[in-house]
DNA sequence: CGAGGAATTGAGCAATATCAAACCCAGTGG
DNA sequence: CCACTGGGTTTGATATTGCTCAATTCCTCG
């Protein structure tokens, strides 16, 4: 269900000049890019957890997407970013220019092809968030995020790298909303829950058939 | 905000083998691809409207895209269909050997270029398509999808060419609140419904603030 | 003119938002 | 060591939006 967006080994640091150069880090909270910056760099996730959304004038937010170590972010279509990526905890991206990418794109064929099924598996997995949006319900949509994190943690334990406001901004939802479906899990015996941050899948099959 | 996936003019007749032969008519509500379908071939649309969606088991259907005339779809990362595409009124579609494609824009950095831009501008539609989904009231809702339509179509008066199900199903309502939302919209002034599939926006900027 | 599907309208209901209060805990200073 | 503070979280009570179910109307097509 998730592809993750790697690109590497296309981006190990012998690819790309001043890969070595290029790591920095953020705090957490720290926006790397912002609604209307100027998109000449595109970022590779080395550590840590990144939200990329938008915001309504009226203070409404909405997260597009969670990006995790191995991913890259900030690709656009036109010369702006259009969502602004802020750091989840504490962050390390590599930076590369997009420039200097898609001249090494246009010369050889397997970065393009690569940077292809990044933006492709980009558009499979916001597809999937609509379909979430659209026509799933609280419970459901609470199930899938966690499904989602368990897949990419590789376990049925879960350490939440984002805040309940997180969560309800990126399923569309209120933090209460979410917290109370949370404690109605707990209470069903579907997870345990032995810290805030901590969640563990006790019932994945009937998490799964949450979402089926 | 609705950047067209036009291909052309890279898919324009002489640009692909085959271009004459392999154009295809759908009749209305036709099945074009569906979910799990081999997916080697891609679409560009000539004609008419198509959706793109997936069913739950259920039957709650979310629609992820309309595509209009120009524009190209069924484009995966995997081998494999992972929405249904069907034909909105009668429709004639060009198709593409995926294969021949993938060659075509290995050989030529121009194609492989175009072909990203279509991609991530799908990415960023969907992107829309999510916060609307998330954080817009039925109205909001409803006000966006009919600006959409009208941006392309180029002026204020709009030939829906979709039901009132397929609304419903792109903006993650039932059928029944996109009507009233409509009617709503026509008491107040808003546009003009002369006919079910017929809208004229009468208050473009009051619809527009709906969205801001 | 009649029939059938699509759309509209109405009434009541359920899911989720909103508003408000209590709680939990980590960090801080006495 | 312990009270205090403050942000994040949970819980509770109520309001609201949009859904469901049902009836009616409107078109389109035969």
């Amino acid at each position: 269900m998730l592809s993750p967006l790697r690109l590497e080994p296309a981006f190990a640091p012998p690819a790309l000049p001043m890969a070595a150069a290029s790591v920095i880090r953020y705090a957490a909270g720290e926006e790397i890019f912002a609604e209307g910056d100027t998109a000449d760099l595109v970022y590779e996730l080395v550590e840590g957890t990144v939200r990329t959304g938008r915001l309504l004038r009226d203070g409404r937010r909405q997260i597009d997407a969670f990006h995790f170590a191995g991913e890259a972010f900030g690709f656009e279509a036109g010369d702006v970013h259009r969502t602004t990526a802020e750091a989840v905890g504490e962050v390390a991206v590599r930076i590369v220019r997009r420039r200097a990418l898609s001249d090494l794109a246009a010369r050889d064929g397997d970065v393009a092809r690569r940077l292809y099924q990044v933006t492709i598996a980009g558009l499979q997995r916001s597809q999937d968030h609509v379909l979430m949006l659209g026509r799933r319900s609280a419970c459901e949509r609470v199930a899938g995020l966690l499904l989602l994190l368990a897949d990419r943690a590789g376990g049925s334990e879960i350490d939440l790298p984002m805040s309940r406001q997180d969560m309800a901004d990126y399923l569309g939802l209120t933090i209460e909303t979410v917290s109370r479906t949370l404690t109605q899990f707990s209470q069903e015996g579907l997870i345990a829950l032995p810290t805030v941050r901590h969640v563990e899948l006790l019932e994945r099959d009937a998490l799964e058939a949450l979402c089926e």
